[in-house]
DNA sequence: TTCATAGTTCGACCATAATCGAAGCATCTG
DNA sequence: CAGATGCTTCGATTATGGTCGAACTATGAA
């Protein structure tokens, strides 16, 4: 009857409080155990343990066995994006869960999605590499320029490490709640992780907020200036 | 107690399979009635209200009044991304409808698209309605030349009578999985039903398919020759 | 006006699935 | 080994919400 693909099926994961609990927490990146995510949700693990399963099985989370306990992480960037716009839509649509308390603008300024860097500063550092052409924007694919090889490589990341990896090493992730663009990919997160390293940026796992020290937010000023 | 934008609310209304359905439908762009989208749904024209009422309160569509008829449209193209993400989540873990059953050849040749002729044929007539300069496209208007007048009433079509009508006579309707245009509005539905007068083709109205006969395929191919 | 068509609201029915208690596996520790 | 911890499976209960018939409103046509 109907063509495509099976868009509801996933939506309707998504769609379970219990469920959309689970994945928000999961958006801080990190791996989390059936309990914790459990206790995220507010269910008992039994109820947990279920949920996660179909998660798993709708392909949205990535399990790891280690010893007795069972991470999930997020299965691949996309399911960020995804979520991350649904977010969007949903804050957009005025339908936030009242919170807007002294975080929310943390937030908005620098928070984690997935594994790499949003908010203000997200696209900040995106449109700054944009404008420095060290990033181009083909249709939808994005290619990192020859300078822009160097001007990572600079900052001490190991790009031959990273194209190692399966996963496309930069990808556009579009926050809806601004309509600005910000670095996603292998890419993006290997700059997180290294201002991370440089003790420019700590990220609090509970809350997503990504808080940049006076020297650390200096520093990427100087890199990703804008005009 | 939680925090963020209520993401669960926005996936579920996505998730219930009719409303997915009304929604895919709505990506190619076209408003629809609430009565196409129940058909598109599978479902009562109640059931489709209920539905449509809920994600208008959502803030995914946006809705407008024409006389008697209501129109539902994406809100806006943020939501559209969103669909497609949801989509490209779907297809890539393999969740993919079945979708080349018999019927589809028939479907893609000659369909209706409301009351209008779509498919193929629908946009084989439309590209040599503008190479014979009966049509020309301007912006988003789409006007009737004069010889396009002339054209029409040959076919045996009144169009003073069609003019009385308050809604638009011509319209173009993308066709987002061909991304071709064909020909909407009172002049495209006036033109389909007038093949069927002429029993040059003939509708079912379950599938959507158009069936033309022999005669009506050959005259049809003589008028709308394309080059 | 009267009839027809488009859409909404109400109410009742019913199916799906979320939830948790209890029991069962698996893995680590002493 | 026994005991503890982390997680899964089973079964029963419950509630949310999707569905449609019927009645109602609104707009257009004759």
């Amino acid at each position: 009857m109907k063509e495509g693909p099976d868009i509801a099926h996933v939506a309707a994961l998504i769609g379970d409080p219990a469920r959309a609990n689970m994945l928000t927490a999961l958006m801080s990146g990190k791996a989390l155990t059936v309990s914790e995510l459990a206790e995220e949700a507010g269910v008992t693990i039994q109820t947990a343990s279920s949920h996660l399963s179909k998660l798993d099985e709708g392909g949205l989370l990535r399990p790891r066995k280690q010893g007795r306990h069972k991470y999930f992480s997020l299965a691949n960037d996309e399911v960020a994006h995804v979520l991350e716009g649904l977010m969007g839509l949903a804050a957009g649509s005025g339908h936030l869960r009242k919170r807007t308390g002294p975080k929310d603008a943390e937030l908005r300024r620098a928070r984690v999605c997935y594994n790499h860097l949003a908010g203000d500063m997200g696209t900040q550092m995106f449109d700054s590499l944009i404008a420095q052409s060290h990033l181009i924007l083909d249709g939808d694919d994005l290619n990192l320029t020859r300078s822009g090889q160097a001007f990572v490589t600079d900052l001490g990341i190991d790009l031959t490490d990273l194209r190692k990896n399966k996963s496309p090493l930069c990808r556009e992730c579009l926050d809806l709640s601004e309509r600005r663009s910000h670095l996603a990919g292998s890419l993006g997160r290997a700059l997180l992780s290294r201002f991370e390293d440089l003790s420019w940026a700590r990220r609090d796992q509970k809350t997503r907020v990504v808080s940049f020290s006076a020297n650390g937010a200096k520093e990427f000023e100087q890199l990703f200036s804008v005009g």
